[in-house]
DNA sequence: GATTGGTGTAACTCATGAGTGTAATTACCG
DNA sequence: CGGTAATTACACTCATGAGTTACACCAATC
């Protein structure tokens, strides 16, 4: 609760606004996390913000004007991470790794955990489709890698589909159990994420 | 969209109020797992049963009771499994896949689904607590297994926590994408499952 | 064939929360 | 400073959906 840096003294005007419409988004973004979309009113966001409902209009259009911005924002910041798991020049479990890494960082920010947590039947149908869209791109990127991987025997024959499915549940469940007063660092979880997904339970037998 | 068997012709009154009450609580889990337990009306549960929405109170007090209702029985039928793996006689092992397969079958139900899925801030803050006491036993349950595992060897060290917490995200999730026209057997999904987290997706190096 | 209790319905109340109109006020960039 | 952008106060509208009141129905029982 509280208010950092609404105004930000030394900018132009467009430069504040701009800075106080993702305030808007973010305060939106963290309580949606916390109490779900529907339950969150732009009463609260306001609020948290120390200014009025009101003022809020002044920046967004609506109140799903601010989940699909949390959408747009966490998306954005996700495309680095698919950019690094592109790079052709990397071996393909290094490429893995760097998606796995990546997703995990992104899961633990708050646009990231809203786009995870948030059930996305709040938004409407075309920004649906075009939300739904993005995450199967994310989804495919690490199928693809997959059967490369068994191509090239680096990895178990397996369905990529459904393992995809494993991990995306897995990495998507963290904002779930993680936000809590003191949470596990991401980066260990990212590790421990991997060194079970690649080598498993069941220690190798010499 | 019907009216399956909402009459049971021949029982007495008890029974076909009990059954009746089971109606209004699986149609509701299913509509909330389509649409989320906010954006559900009980006009939408009247309507799929053909009744009209003041009948629904017949069988239940209020809209958090179906909520708490589906709750009660998807633990019910947890329970079975969470037993099942508590057979000491039983190797760790063994007992761990009986917990994950058991828990994939419970979460492809409707009530075990609606678990999984639903967000818990939509019940009262006691009912909740009593909710989030037997999910930790669950939890519980698997953490204790994997450290078993670990003292005799039989498992690779790791941080049991970190790995339930990757296990139950990776089950929890199933519901999210397997919700569709033809979904992929729940059976195919468990052995997926035991494979991936017993032995990895790096092939033993021989 | 009237009675009774379980079952059903139509038509309500009522609270909540999104979104708006407007005028007055304040902040601060140029 | 002057003027414009930002913000507030506040009183609205409006739709939605939970829960209720009062009454109709019907099937089995006496």
């Amino acid at each position: 609760m509280g208010n950092k840096s609404w105004t930000t003294p030394g900018a132009s005007r467009d430069a504040q606004r701009e800075g106080k419409r993702r305030a808007v988004l973010q305060a939106g973004a963290r309580l949606f996390n916390d109490q779900g979309y529907e339950q969150t009113s732009l009463e609260e966001i306001a609020t948290a913000l120390n200014i009025t409902k009101r003022t809020i209009y002044y920046y967004v259009d609506s109140k799903e004007d601010i989940l699909f911005g949390c959408h747009l924002l966490g998306l954005e910041f996700l495309g680095e991470t698919m950019a690094q798991s592109q790079d052709q020049s990397l071996p393909v479990m290094e490429r893995i790794a760097l998606l796995i890494r990546g997703y995990c960082a992104w899961v633990s920010t708050d646009f990231g955990a809203t786009i995870a947590m948030v059930r996305e039947q709040s938004l409407s149908a075309d920004r649906r489709t075009a939300l739904r869209a993005s995450k199967a791109e994310v989804d495919f990127q690490l199928r693809s890698l997959i059967s490369e991987g068994i191509a090239e025997s680096s990895l178990r024959p397996c369905d990529p589909r459904l393992v995809a499915a494993v991990v995306f549940g897995a990495l998507n469940w963290i904002p779930h159990w993680n936000r809590v007063e003191n949470p596990v660092p991401q980066e260990d979880i990212a590790e421990q994420y991997l060194q079970l997904v690649f080598q498993g339970m069941v220690p190798a037998q010499s």
